[in-house]
DNA sequence: ATTTTTGATTTGTGATCACACTTGCTTTGA
DNA sequence: TCAAAGCAAGTGTGATCACAAATCAAAAAT
């Protein structure tokens, strides 16, 4: 029934007209330059929902690998350690569900997805397809400034990493993604940057258990890795930063891999 | 203050135990066995909410193109059509817009995203790599029964066309959406699938107005390629079938293209 | 006649409540 | 002693209401 209400959808009155696109007060010069001056002045503020704050932070969590595989969450839980009411987080679950990001339970639940061997190897060849595809993209798009600017970044992990002993994971993990979505944004292309995001979102609970094992041995090959791929933008060569990319990219699924392998063997005997 | 709520998320009671996977009730064997055999017959009921077939027809709305790009939706005008409250549209609008089928504007409104130049090549060329993907994916696995069932849809086609006069478009489109799907299904990816039907709920506005345009050409052209898609995957030769499928999605977007530049240099003089 | 102001209507957002379902534990029965 | 029924607490879903912001139309002012 809801499918026929559907068909007789058109002429309703859900159906706004589009806006003219002409700016309806077009009128006097002067208030119009004496506006357009403090425009240029001010930063608009942009209003930002609750429910847009409680969706960020979940994503940032779960980028993060703050929620564990297989975790159940709750909406009055997270309500209330977010300090507000049910709404707000109930919509924010919903569309991280629809990107994959969480998992609805038939009994109506919601979990972070469970890490399997398969979903392993699916995630790394969704990113290394489509990541690669963007950097190879941003490889001729980008000009000396931006090759400059994530130089930068490069020059800031080593100097991280040569003050502090102690391991700033969070950090190390945010640098990284700024690092990486820098080069991507680059790519000109506003359809697969959100698939990427989509992607981070999957693999973020997995990686992160990696990313603890792996801190010591690990770093001076994501640097290492790190330098590569800013070698090949910088000689515009697409190929070259794909494969770095992808080099990049394979190291912590394959050291899950190797982790779930072998604890799938000892839990065997 | 939200982030610092988070930080302290781990041991609240928002996380639920996982579930020991056991089943509870493993106790008299007859009793058992004749649950199965109630179970063997019965076919789960499966709930579905309200707000899950409210974001199914709106799916089904946008890659059908019901909705004219530009369009701006609400709230309670969709919920009035569908005949049920606010709060089940608004959580699919939610969900819809995390997916960039729909577009939420600074003033909160939400609309079909506008077709552009930049858009439709954009578009084209991620439909391009990730569906060229999970065919060629497809073509070394599906096996002499899954190829036999897109041959049959082929059949079906060409039933259809050489029976009715009248061209059923929504029919056929939805005919087209089958077959390419029932291909996908196969490449084995549960994390390319969802990325190509993110995709076509994106397009579907877009690719409806060429659809509507090109029916008569367009008709055979569409059985033509899809017969070399069909027969790439019979010989399992993947690039031949990545080839045939970039060519069959390409053409409508051409189309478009060319249309939506004709009607800017119109506009232009 | 055009522009600005004003007021009424519409719209999205968040909070709260009622209901149905699930879950975990206690009590009951064999 | 142990399985099964019963009960109570917790959870997701949908409806309704209050409020602020946006939109639109008419009235007022220049």
């Amino acid at each position: 029934m809801i499918t026929l209400a559907l068909i007789t959808l058109f002429g309703f009155n859900f159906i706004r007209k589009p806006k003219t696109g002409q700016k309806p007060g077009m009128h006097k010069a002067a208030i119009e330059r004496t506006n357009e001056t403090i425009a240029a002045q001010l930063t608009p503020v942009g209003r930002e929902t609750v429910q847009d704050r409680v969706y960020s932070e979940l994503r940032r969590a779960l980028i993060g690998g703050l929620f564990e595989p297989n975790q159940v969450l709750t909406i009055r839980g997270l309500a209330d350690a977010l300090v507000t009411s049910t709404m707000p987080v109930r919509e924010a679950l919903g569309r991280l569900i629809t990107e994959k990001a969480l998992e609805a339970l038939p009994n109506r639940s919601v979990r972070v997805p469970p890490i399997t061997l398969e979903r392993i190897d699916d995630l790394l060849r969704a990113r290394s397809l489509i990541e690669g595809e963007a950097i190879a993209l941003a490889a001729t798009r980008m000009n000396p400034r931006q090759i400059a600017s994530i130089e930068a970044m490069l020059g800031e992990w080593d100097e991280m990493r040569a003050l502090k002993h102690k391991k700033d994971i969070d950090r190390e993990a945010t640098l990284n993604q700024s690092f990486h979505f820098e080069i991507y944004r680059c790519c000109g292309s506003a359809v697969l940057i959100p698939m990427i995001e989509s992607l981070w979102l999957q693999s973020g609970p997995c990686i992160r258990v990696a990313i603890y094992a792996f801190s010591d041995a690990g770093e001076v090959d994501t640097a290492h890795y790190h330098r590569r791929i800013v070698a090949a933008l910088a000689k515009q060569d697409a190929q070259a930063a794909r494969e770095a990319l992808v080099a990049d990219i394979s190291r912590p699924f394959a050291f899950l891999r190797d982790k779930l392998q072998s604890a799938a063997a000892k839990d065997q005997t």
